[in-house]
DNA sequence: AGCACGCCGACT
DNA sequence: GTCGGCGTGCTC
């Protein structure tokens, strides 16, 4: 008999042992028996050794896999992930899963044969909803039925249950295999991809006498597996051609062993054709992509090609860190400053650190290059724990674009007039000040293509109320509503509510509001009357969706079909285009003034990253600032592009604060829909800190703790929402202070939620 | 997290 | 009296 340790998908920290007559591996699947349920779990351990305690044991009944889905690597790094951000071994393993093979047995609602003889003018509350909900659909969601049914109570007052319509045997919950969608070949697709290969001449330039020693450095280190296998940081200028030294590294690797296989992590918003094509026209038919895109099914394949390695270079974004490799031989991050690598729900790892980590365990040399390095990797480097490599110079020998600050007013109180509900009035000057549309002309008129990045999505910033003094706010969020289409629109950039002006507001109240500020929409409009002639198009993810616009969009300004870009910060990452001679920053003080710690550090990545997109072809560029702030030392640092004067006075701040890289932060958001259990919860949990710090004897003195605090968002969706940031420069200190207080608060009861968030982006 | 058990209010 | 709310405890 065999004892197996399985990690089931549940919101317990521990495993649980099964027996099994035969001997398994660990990382494979099984089905079991848990209290009720049926789940499917990890094997994590096995032995021929009953445990101590006398409990009875079930068996499993089923094992799923033929061979580990998961190396003795992968569950090592489950096994880190786990007890670094504090969340469920099992639920770790799960998300480590491709969603195909995460089979998720839903549950939906149909009509039962009772509930479909309901005539269609019942009266009766249930029957009638029965009624008005099934007559265009066949089946409902749990989430989604359950939604329906509060609305349905809120128009009618009614009062129905999910419950109770299933006791009537008016309807009938049944579980359904979800089985992943068709394989659509889309752009992302491997066809798109190789059709694009044949286009594209496959020789590696000449690297310039800088490239070569830095790419040296690297190789002379080795690809062999290695005891505490060394991190690098390629600290490079924007266009300094940090893509052709991963090219050159890979090239290496797949010379030292055309086995040899390598991770390339990137930030979703730089997965375009493009960028992949760069690859794969180097390296053809070897490289495996995934995108957030693609259908399960065809990010299977992809990730199957790797593990079986039929492929040897792997692309995607942070989730592709948990992709199974058959022969792993270098990791490599780019962007690694980019806060996309960070996942801000469940587990809320940082592809970044994960790949470090798992560079680590796997004794393979890892890679993390960037212009704008974050303060924590600098930090790494500074203190030796990576090797740091520098890349100063453009790889075509263009100087970096100049930089030229416009210092102007006009954006201050832009606000127009609501006259009658569609249409709105310009009351003062326009937001953009006249230098710049100059500028965008002159460069228009020679042909040549611009960027404008504005920091927000929609029309207008929010709708003021004169009369309430107030802007309209969003009912389930703390939050006023950002006004969308051409001002008829009002949304909520965090929930998903929406309502037309028409229905917030009667017509004849019209007068009495005006639109506060602008967004990428508006300016959008401006530009157009500014610039006349020029092609212009808007870049948001309004305007591009979630699927797969971006490529199509970036491909037709690149042809030069388009003369100017109008966009949120999504433009500023990345993307290479030759034309591209202007580019306008419009309201970086906002960037500036957020409260929030990383705000100088993020505002010079958008300085030197946007930037970066001009002058990459054979015309110089120039970028113009608009702002207030021109002696701020973090905009002088970018007009310097100096990292090391961002650096010196970011550094130096961060070190007055003991915010990280000299501690590092956890922390917990409490929420509830309803305020006053949420208070009286929050009210235990400071309790229970107070307490915890006079008891403690001094094991954690060197830990601050803020709040439970309200956030400056204080409600989202409806729920109340407190925060706790725990801070420290200990590690111990600060993970077994926040341990302890998990095991006290997790697991609440009813709709009271926490949430961890270890090394948090962004305090919001 | 589910899921069941068990104890209190408001409807037939 | 019963239905159903939700607080509590358990899951190898």
């Amino acid at each position: 008999m065999y004892y197996l340790d399985v990690a089931v998908p549940v919101a317990l920290n521990q495993t649980f042992t099964y027996t099994s007559k035969d001997v398994l591996l660990t990382g494979i699947r099984v089905k079991v028996s848990f209290g009720r349920r049926r789940l499917v779990g990890v094997v994590v351990g096995v032995g021929t050794v009953k445990p101590k305690n006398d409990m009875e044991l079930k068996a499993i009944e089923e094992v799923i896999d033929a061979e580990p889905v998961y190396s003795e690597i992968l569950l090592s790094l489950a096994r880190w992930l786990s007890s670094y951000y504090l969340h469920p071994i099992g639920e770790v393993l799960r998300s480590m899963l491709p969603a195909s093979l995460v089979k998720k047995e839903k549950t939906q609602y149909r009509l039962s044969p009772l509930g479909s003889e309901v005539r269609e003018d019942e009266t009766h509350s249930d029957r009638a909803l029965i009624r008005f909900l099934w007559t265009r659909r066949m089946a409902f969601s749990q989430k989604n039925l359950k939604a329906k049914l509060t609305k349905w109570q809120e128009e009618t007052g009614a009062k129905v249950t999910l419950k109770k319509l299933e006791k009537d045997g008016l309807i009938i919950k049944e579980a359904i295999d979800k089985t992943h969608g068709r394989l659509d070949l889309n752009l992302w697709s491997e066809k798109a991809i190789e059709e694009a290969e044949a286009l594209i001449p496959n020789k590696a330039p000449e690297l310039t006498e800088h490239q070569v020693r830095v790419t040296n450095t690297i190789i002379e280190g080795g690809f062999e597996k290695a005891e505490g296998r060394k991190a690098y940081l390629l600290h490079g200028v924007t266009g300094a051609g940090k893509t052709e030294v991963y090219l050159k590294l890979i090239t290496q690797a797949l010379k030292t062993d055309p086995a040899n296989q390598v991770m390339v992590l990137v930030p979703e918003i730089a997965l375009t054709p493009q960028m992949t094509r760069v690859f794969s026209a180097r390296f053809p038919g070897q490289v495996a992509v995934v995108h957030s895109a693609m259908a399960p099914a065809e990010r299977w394949q992809e990730l199957q090609s790797i593990r079986t390695n039929q492929r040897q270079i792997l692309i995607g974004p942070r989730s592709a860190v948990f992709a199974a490799f058959e022969r792993l031989c270098l990791l490599i991050v780019d962007e690694e400053h980019d806060s996309s690598y960070k996942q801000t729900t469940g587990l809320t790892y940082n592809g970044r650190d994960v790949a470090v980590m798992r560079a680590h365990l796997e004794g393979k040399p890892i890679v993390l290059g960037s212009a704008t390095p974050s303060l924590e990797s600098y930090a790494n480097a500074v203190q030796g724990k990576y090797q740091l490599l520098e890349l100063m110079e453009r790889a075509n020998r263009r100087p970096l674009p100049a930089i030229e600050f416009i210092t102007s007013d006009v954006q201050k109180g832009f606000a127009r007039k609501l006259s009658g509900v569609k249409r709105a009035m310009p009351v003062v000057d326009l937001p953009i000040d006249d230098r710049i549309l100059d500028a965008l002309r002159a460069n228009l008129a020679e042909g040549k293509q611009a960027m404008v990045l504005v920091n927000r999505r929609g029309f207008a910033y929010f709708l003021f109320s004169v009369r309430d003094r107030k802007a309209v706010a969003c009912p389930n969020c703390s939050i006023s509503l950002t006004v969308h289409e051409k001002s008829t629109i009002l949304r909520c950039h965090y929930c998903d509510f929406q309502k037309s002006i028409d229905r917030m507001i009667s017509a004849d109240a019209a007068d009495g509001y005006v639109l506060v500020g602008y967004g990428s929409e508006q300016m959008e409009q401006f530009l157009r009357d500014g610039i006349p002639g020029a092609r212009i198009q808007r870049v948001d993810s309004d305007s591009v969706g979630p699927r797969d616009a971006l490529p199509q969009i970036l491909d037709k300004f690149r042809e030069g079909e388009i003369d100017v870009l109008v966009g949120t910060q999504m433009l500023a990452k990345g993307h290479d285009f030759a034309k591209v001679t202007l580019i306008a920053i419009l309201e970086i003080d906002q960037t500036l003034n957020l409260p929030d710690f990383r705000a100088g550090e993020r505002t010079f990545q958008l300085m030197v990253q946007a930037a970066g997109r001009a002058g990459r072809g054979e015309w110089s560029g120039h970028v113009m600032i608009q702002t207030q702030r021109a002696d701020h030392p973090v905009l002088k640092a970018g007009l310097n592009q100096s990292y090391s004067e961002f650096w010196q006075d970011q550094i130096q701040f961060r070190k007055a604060h003991n915010y990280p890289p000299f501690s590092r932060m956890i922390v917990f958001e409490f929420s509830s829909s309803k305020r006053d259990k949420l208070l009286r919860w929050t009210g235990e949990v400071e309790k229970w800190v107070g307490q915890k710090l006079k008891n403690s004897e001094g094991r954690y003195k060197q830990l601050s703790i803020m709040g439970p605090s309200i956030p400056p968002l204080e409600t989202i969706r409806g729920r109340s929402r407190r925060t706790l940031l725990l801070m420290s420069s200990d590690r111990q200190q600060l993970w077994g202070f926040a341990k302890e207080l998990m095991e006290s608060f997790d697991s609440p009861s009813g709709d009271l939620r926490l949430r961890v968030d270890v090394d948090p982006q962004s305090l919001m």
